[in-house]
DNA sequence: CAGTGAGCGAGCTTCCGCTTGACTT
């Protein structure tokens, strides 16, 4: 760790040395201590489950607690950071980039108990094993510990792969120290993730809409769907045509028939789907004279003719060729290839096999469900051909054990494959009566998968026939076909993988039959079919093709896979239709501003590089603030590492910001002149035709693909949208119900206004003024959905005349505002407390309400009383009192005033933390406030949004 | 994307990877 990099949690108290682990001593075995009892110590691991095996096989001598994951991380946000670096610049972050990159860990709230009882356990023991996960997170884990707990005894590091008996003993006996460079490495790869997330977000706030997020895996992931749909939605499909044939070898033949396929003509090859591109168009290669691989596409006025001509021809086999079929067994499952075929075969989201597995876990079905690898102990090897023998007999178990070494990229291996527990595995049918639902199911599937994993390879032949003719008309036609008959199922009468649906693939036991045929034979077309196809696009990813395209790209790890998912679900980037992942256009904008603007950030290789360089640093071959540094704030180019560029992170997002457009980044190019523009209330289509927008709403879920012209048409043609409640029968005009910028209302539909005849050279004259359709707000309690024609028509019959003012003449009116009902004389206007009021109120009563002083505050009657009332502030010596005010509760003195943060509750805060909120106040308050720069005349002022009070403090600001 | 009248404290959103328990309805 480079010195001075890392500040412990200010409230890990003293701040005496921690030993460093193992610090050079040597503490093999456990010796006696001078009193003569047998050295105690205290084994530290990850996970509960683990803790209560190992402490089984290691007996009384040894405490073995969990930590449960990590204790201690960045502070989330600023309610998170300590009062001692609240004002810091880099407080936001967690991480002081100017001081060599520095963290700030605290203990995470909610472990701050398990921290104690760990403190509590050390108490008791003389040496302390630091037993977590052997990878970059678990050696994290356990420096962290190091540095939290400063224990006064030994300190080392146990590792092992694997939990049974002899490995934890052997991983007691072969103690090492902490690895230092490997702790570097984790810490560089929070840091970057960090940078990366909590300052691209911002700019997404700024640029598209608050709430949304970036990082190095939710954005990548994102973008391949967005990708993926933009191939879609360029995609041209093309239609072509074959004959299909069905072949008929004789009586004595079987099967008698079978089917066959036209694949050339005159010795060119007939083009099929995978010919064409995704324009449409035959490939390049395809469309060649090459005799080699041309290939002809085949229309359907030719495809008929030609059937037509190869009735009661005579066809001979022109060529049989058998090849052996081998297929070997899968791999033992591991977290993401579970999560694919539990998604393929059970149809479970990788969040519900996650839950399943977990419980399986704990109660000691299965092994650990958060792995990268496939690897399985030798007494799982042996358990699982042991059961293969009994259940299929010798023929079925290879003579030499199945070894599966195939690395996923950026494979840590910590753990062992997935597989069940024990070292005899127990069938389905014995687990039966204990376990049912979705976790019968689950552990079904990893039994089956596990034993088959040691089973021997399937075993077959492919048979490939090539039939030939000569058409009546003269062409030389060939029909082929294939066929694959198993001769030894192996492994495949265990598991067989699932199909992708959409992928199209044929699964690993499907079997044709074909006769024997030889070559020469004659054979009859017994039916010659012309048949129509098109080219589909690629398909849309689903949760288990998106986890299998991450797992490839090296991005996220197994404990992730599943919370990928769900956050850019979360976000609004992706949403399910079935099983398709569908991305939203707010997707399309972020994902075009990230390419545009941070390219480097969301390349798919972008977390290969990150590895790599990681790799250096737990090597010690690179330095985790020269790297850091280079990432953040741009680097001499060259010596950096690949993640590194010139400019760095810090400055993409500060001066560059002003580079962005916000318009052009929330337009996203559908065709011709239409573009799709994300605004603040949603997606809608916009063109300008004849100089004028026209807008048109877009359905939520309408899948960005599906937007033609035809139906962006057809949006642009309906007029309003909005739910059509009738007509008024006073005015004949229709009368909606819409969404609008303030929330619900409904509206009137004017005819439109007939068209001014046009004369030839005349200038156009001014369009009268238009009139203006009667609006209506929505009360509370209504909704566009249920509200009636008599309702609204009422609504609209707003403002009503109350009368005029006997002192003034003035006229008073009821009306519906932004606030409520409330009356208006002039500019003096006073709120009602009921919505019916305005219907109801009487002239004498609304003469009453202005007698009343204007209220201040809520509309409640008397001034509002606080929520609470409190002791007196330290600092200002006034009594304090909570009150609920338009952003939530919040604590005054009387001058000063602090909104309640996230974790103060009403009931339970104390005075201490009041204080504190309203000194925190204080202290930002004299801040100078920069009148905002304006640039006289050099741009329309933006519209007033309501919420908007103070000018921006950045430049900037979102446009739209 | 409708247009309507005050005045009161802004603060927070967000990352990736380890682990699961625990407020109540």
């Amino acid at each position: 760790m480079t010195t001075g990099t890392t500040s412990s949690a200010p409230d890990t108290g003293e701040d005496t040395g921690a030993p460093k682990a193992g610090g050079g001593r040597r503490t093999r075995t456990p010796a006696a201590t001078a009193t003569g009892r047998p050295t105690r110590r205290l084994v530290i691991v990850e996970s509960g489950t683990k803790a209560a095996k190992i402490q089984k096989y290691l007996g009384k001598d040894y405490v073995v607690e969990a930590s449960v994951g990590h204790i201690r991380d960045l502070p989330r946000g600023a309610a998170d950071v300590p009062a001692k670096h609240k004002g810091e610049a880099w407080a936001r972050l967690g991480v002081d980039v100017d001081n060599s990159f520095a963290p700030l860990y605290i203990i995470t709230p909610e472990k701050r108990s398990k921290v104690a009882e760990l403190r509590e356990a050390l108490k008791s023991v003389d040496e302390l094993l630091l037993a977590t996960d052997p990878d970059r997170e678990g050696e994290a884990i356990a420096w962290h510990l190091l540095d939290t707990l400063k224990p006064k005894i030994p300190v080392r590091r146990m590792v092992f792969h694997e939990i049974s008996e002899p490995a934890i003993r052997a991983a007691v006996e072969n103690l090492r120290d902490l690895d230092q460079d490997m702790v570097d490495a984790q810490e560089t790869r929070r840091i970057l993730d960090r940078l990366y997330g909590y300052e691209v977000s911002p700019v997404l706030w700024k640029k598209v809409m608050p709430k949304l997020s970036a990082g190095r895996v939710q954005s990548v992931a994102t973008r391949i769907v967005v990708a993926r749909e933009r191939e879609r939605m360029a995609f041209v499909s093309a239609s072509y045509w074959d004959i299909a044939a069905q072949m008929d070898a004789g009586a004595e033949a079987t099967p008698r028939q079978f089917g066959s396929r036209l694949v050339a003509i005159d010795g060119t090859r007939v083009a099929t789907g995978r010919d064409f591109g995704p324009d449409g168009r035959l490939k390049s290669d395809a469309a060649s004279t090459d005799a080699k691989n041309g290939a002809v596409a085949l229309d359907e006025a030719g495809a008929r003719r030609l059937a037509e001509a190869l009735q009661g021809r005579d066809l001979t086999v022109e060529s049989v060729e058998s090849k052996p079929y081998t297929r070997k067994p899968y791999a033992p499952f591991m977290t993401s290839t579970l999560q694919q075929e539990a998604g393929r075969k059970l149809r479970f989201s990788a969040d519900r096999t996650m839950r399943s597995a977990q419980r399986l876990y704990e109660n000691g079905y299965i092994t650990y469900l958060r792995t990268d690898s496939t690897t399985l102990s030798p007494s799982a090897i042996d358990a699982a051909r042991n059961q293969a023998r009994e259940l299929y007999g010798d023929a079925y178990v290879p003579a030499q054990p199945r070894q599966y070494t195939r690395k996923v990229k950026n494979a840590q291996e910590a753990h062992e494959a997935i597989r069940p527990a024990g070292d005899v595995f127990r069938t389905p049918g014995e687990i039966a009566r204990e376990v049912d639902g979705d976790d019968f199911r689950l552990y079904e599937l990893i039994w089956q998968r596990t034993v088959a994993s040691q089973m021997a390879d399937a075993r077959g032949t492919t048979m490939s026939i090539r039939i030939a003719g000569t058409a009546a008309t003269g062409e030389a036609v060939t029909f082929a076909t294939s066929g694959r008959t198993i001769t030894f199922p192996g492994f495949l009468k265990a598991y067989v993988e699932t199909v992708d649906d959409q992928a199209g693939g044929e699964a690993d036991d499907a079997e044709s039959r074909l006769p024997e045929l030889t070559k020469g034979q004659a054979v009859t077309a017994a039916s010659l079919t012309p048949e129509g196809h098109s080219t589909n696009p690629p398909s849309r990813f689903t949760e288990p093709s998106l986890i299998k395209q991450l797992e490839d790209l090296g991005i996220g790890r197994p404990s992730t896979y599943a919370s990928i998912i769900k956050t850019i679900q979360d976000r609004g980037y992706v949403w399910k239709k079935g099983q398709a992942l569908v991305p939203s256009w707010i997707a399309f904008a972020v994902v075009g501003l990230l390419e545009h603007h941070f390219g480097r950030l969301v390349d798919y290789d972008f977390t290969a590089a990150m590895e790599d360089e990681l790799d250096a640093i737990a090597a010690g071959t690179q330095g985790r603030t020269h790297w850091l540094s280079g990432f953040y704030f741009g680097g001499d180019q060259g010596s950096e590492g690949s993640v590194a560029r010139a400019g760095g992170l810090k400055k993409l997002v500060g001066v560059n910001l002003e580079e962005i457009d916000a318009r052009e980044i929330n337009s996203v190019p559908v065709f011709d002149d239409v573009v799709v523009r994300v605004g603040r209330y949603g997606p809608y289509l916009e063109r300008i035709r004849d100089g004028a927008s026209q807008r048109a709403n877009l359905p939520e879920d309408l899948p960005p693909d599906e937007l033609t012209r035809e139906v962006a048409e057809q949006l642009f043609s309906v007029p309003q949208e909005g739910r059509s409640l009738g007509v008024d029968p006073i005015s004949g005009h229709e009368i909606v119900a819409k969404e609008g910028r303030y929330g619900p209302y409904v509206t009137e539909l004017l005819p439109e206004p007939e068209a001014p005849p046009v004369v030839e050279g005349a200038k156009p004259k001014k369009a009268p003024a238009k009139p203006k359709p009667r609006t209506g707000s929505l009360f509370k309690g209504m909704s566009t959905e249920t509200i009636t024609l008599e309702e609204a028509l009422r609504l609209l019959s707003l403002p009503r005349l109350v009368g005029a003012d006997p002192e003034s003449g003035e006229e008073i009116t009821a009306q519906n505002g932004r606030y409520g009902p409330y009356l208006k004389k002039g500019t003096d206007s006073r709120s009602l407390t009921d919505e019916e009021q305005l219907f109801t109120v009487t002239l004498e009563e609304a003469v009453e309400i202005y007698k009343q002083p204007k209220q201040r505050g809520r509309r409640t009657a008397a001034a509002t009383p606080p929520l609470r009332e409190l002791g007196e502030d330290v600092n200002s010596k006034k009594p304090m009192v909570i009150k609920d005010g338009r952003f939530g509760p919040y604590v005054t003195d009387g001058e000063t005033n602090a909104s309640l943060r996230k974790g103060d509750s009403v009931e339970q805060i104390t005075d201490e933390r009041a204080s504190e909120l309203l000194a925190e106040r204080r202290a930002k308050a004299p801040a100078p406030k920069k009148a905002p720069a304006r640039k006289p005349a050099a741009r329309k002022p933006a519209a007033k949004k309501p919420a908007a009070k103070r000018a921006p403090a950045k430049k900037a600001p979102v446009e739209k």
